[in-house]
DNA sequence: ATAATAGTGTCTTTTAGACACTATAGA
DNA sequence: TCTATAGTGTCTAAAAGACACTATTAT
C-alpha cells in the first residue's frame, strides 16, 4: 500500500486512565466528573490528549501526575508509586460523538493514598467502588445471585477470547464494607464502563501469577495485609495460613526487610517488600466460587 | 483539560499485524517485504491505515484479509479460520521518521494455510520462523528442524510470488531456495521487531491457560496435532501421555467430533474440535527448561 | 516383521485446600 | 482475661511428571 501522509485521516489520540487502588478493603477506581458536554455531569474515567513530541506512556504517566499527583516508576528503585501499563486501545467510530477519538487506556495500580481525590485540572475526582460501576453479580442490591456459570465450562457462547467476554469471573465484587459509596448503577460516560471492565479483569487475572498485587500496597507491607488486597481485588475470602505458605514458599517473591509492625492490630508481622520476581509459577488460583 | 477539537494534534493511525501460524513443527511469522522508504527492501509486518468510518478490529480484519484472503470469525461456528485480537498499542513519536504515527498492533493465530503466500497489494509476503526475526537465547524451533519458510511450491496460482524480491540490499540476503535457513537477527523495520516479540510472548503465554492453540489447527484436529502446537510455539518437548491425559481430561476443552484419522502416520487418532472453554483451569505450565 | 503414533494405567512427588495449634500483641 | 492477627504444622485430595505397556495403522 502506498504511504502517502496526505490521504492518511486524521485522528485524535487520547490516553485514558484506569487507576485502581484498595480502600477500606474495596477495589475502587478514579472516576472524575466532567464539566463539559458531552456527558456533563457525569462520571469519567481521568484522561487527556496524547501531546505531539511525547510517548503514550509518557502521555499517560503526564495525565496521571496531573489528576492525582502519583508518579509512576519502574527504575530500580523497588517499589516508589504506582504501577503504570497500557491497557488496550478503543476507536470505535461513534465512541466520542464530537470526532474521530482513539483512546489508548492504561492502567494503574496504586497504594491506597492519604490524599485520595487531589485536584488537578479535573473536577471532583473520586474514588468509587468499581462494584458500583459494573453491574457485577449484584452482592449489593440484588440478591446476591450465584455466580454466573459456576463452572466455567457451561459458560455463554465462547466467541470472542479477545477483549469481548468481560464477566466471565464469578467473583462478584462485594463491597466488604458496606460503606456509602455511590448506588449501584452508576453509568460512565463513553465507553468508559467497558474500559473499566477491561482494567479490573486485567487486575484481577494479572495478580494471580506475578507480584503485581504489593503496587496495592506501602513500599513495606505483611503478608496479612497483601493478603487483603487479594481478598479485596477478588471478592473472595483466602485462608490466611495457606496464603502465608505460597507466598513465603516462592523464592524471590517477597523479600523480607527486617522490622515488623502492630498496625493491624495482633501479633506483630514481619515486613516484606516486593522481590524482583515477577512471575509466579505455579499460580495463585482464584477460587472459583 | 479543556477538550477543543481545533488544537488537538493530529496523529495517523494504522493497525500491523503479528500473523503467527505453525508450519513444519516451527512458529512462523508473516512479514512482507517493504517497497518503499523508509526501510525499502527490509522485512516488516503487514499492516495499513484505519479508515475514517471502521473500527480498530475492522481495520485488522480487513488488511489480514488483503494480505492473506484469511478471514476471522468468532460467531458461533466453532472455528472457522483464525483467531484475531488485539494485542497493543504503538506510539513512539519517532517510531516513524515521516510522521507521527500510533499503530494498534492485533495479533492473527492461524491454522497453516495450503497457500501461505497469497499476494495482496503487498509484495513478497512469506512465513518466516520467528526464531529467525526474534534472537533467542538458544534455538527454539523444537524439533530442531528450523525450517526456512521458503516454500514455493505451495505457491498460489495468482498471484506473485515474490514481487519483490530484488534483494537489492543487504539486509536480508536469506536463502530464498530452502537449503540454507535465514540467518539469525533479520531486523524487521520500523519497531517491528519489538511488535512481534510481544505479540510472540503473547501467543505463548496464552496457549496456557485457554483453548487458543486450536487457532492454529484446522477445524478438526488429533491431539497429537495439537500437542505439536505446543512444542511449536513452546519450543519444549512434551510428554505425550500427559499431554493427552491433560487435555481430555479437561472438561469442555476438546470435544470429540466422531471420526478418525491416520494423517500423522500410526494409529487411528480422535478427531476433536475446540470446545467452549476458553479457560483452562488449572494451566497447562510451559517447562521451564 | 519394524516403525510410527495413539491411548491407558501406575507410581511418585508436589501442591492446593482444610484445619488444629501455638505466638504475641492490645483492650 | 478476651480478641485479634501472625505464623507453623499436619493431613488429605488433586494434579503434574515420569515412566511401562498395549493398540492400530503403514511399510
Amino acid at each position: 500500500m502506498p504511504y502517502d501522509p496526505s490521504d492518511f485521516p486524521p485522528f485524535a489520540v487520547t490516553v485514558d486512565l484506569v487507576v485502581l487502588t484498595v480502600r477500606r478493603h474495596a477495589l475502587c477506581a478514579l472516576t472524575v466528573r466532567r464539566g463539559e458536554e458531552p456527558y456533563r455531569g457525569q462520571w469519567a474515567l481521568p484522561g487527556g490528549f496524547v501531546r505531539t513530541d511525547e510517548d503514550l506512556a509518557t502521555a499517560a504517566a503526564r495525565e496521571l501526575a496531573e489528576e492525582t499527583g502519583l508518579r509512576t516508576n519502574e527504575p530500580g528503585s523497588g517499589h516508589s508509586a504506582a504501577h503504570l501499563e497500557q491497557l488496550a486501545t478503543y476507536g470505535d467510530p461513534d465512541r466520542d460523538p464530537r470526532m474521530r477519538v482513539v483512546s489508548v487506556a492504561h492502567l494503574v495500580l496504586a497504594p491506597d493514598l492519604p490524599a485520595p481525590t487531589p485536584g488537578g485540572d479535573a473536577g471532583g475526582a473520586q474514588w468509587t467502588p468499581v462494584g458500583a460501576l459494573l453491574d457485577e453479580g449484584g452482592a449489593r442490591g440484588a440478591g446476591d445471585a450465584a455466580a454466573p456459570s459456576a463452572d466455567t465450562a457451561g459458560a455463554p457462547a465462547d466467541s470472542a477470547v479477545s477483549v469481548e467476554s468481560g464477566t466471565g469471573d464469578g467473583s462478584g465484587g462485594r463491597g466488604e464494607d458496606g460503606t456509602s459509596g455511590p448506588p449501584a448503577g452508576v453509568r460512565l460516560a463513553f465507553d468508559h464502563g467497558r474500559i473499566l471492565a477491561d482494567g479490573v479483569e486485567r487486575a484481577r487475572s494479572k495478580i494471580e501469577y506475578s507480584s503485581l498485587a504489593a503496587a496495592f500496597c506501602p513500599p513495606e507491607f505483611t503478608v496479612g495485609e497483601l493478603r487483603r488486597v487479594y481478598e479485596a481485588v477478588w471478592g473472595v475470602v483466602l485462608d490466611p495460613r495457606n496464603f502465608h505458605r505460597k507466598v513465603t514458599g516462592t523464592p524471590g517473591f517477597l523479600v523480607p526487610v527486617g522490622g515488623t509492625t502492630t498496625r493491624q492490630g495482633g501479633r506483630p508481622a514481619q515486613l516484606f517488600r516486593a522481590g524482583g520476581a515477577t512471575v509466579l509459577n505455579p499460580p495463585m488460583l482464584r477460587p472459583e466460587v
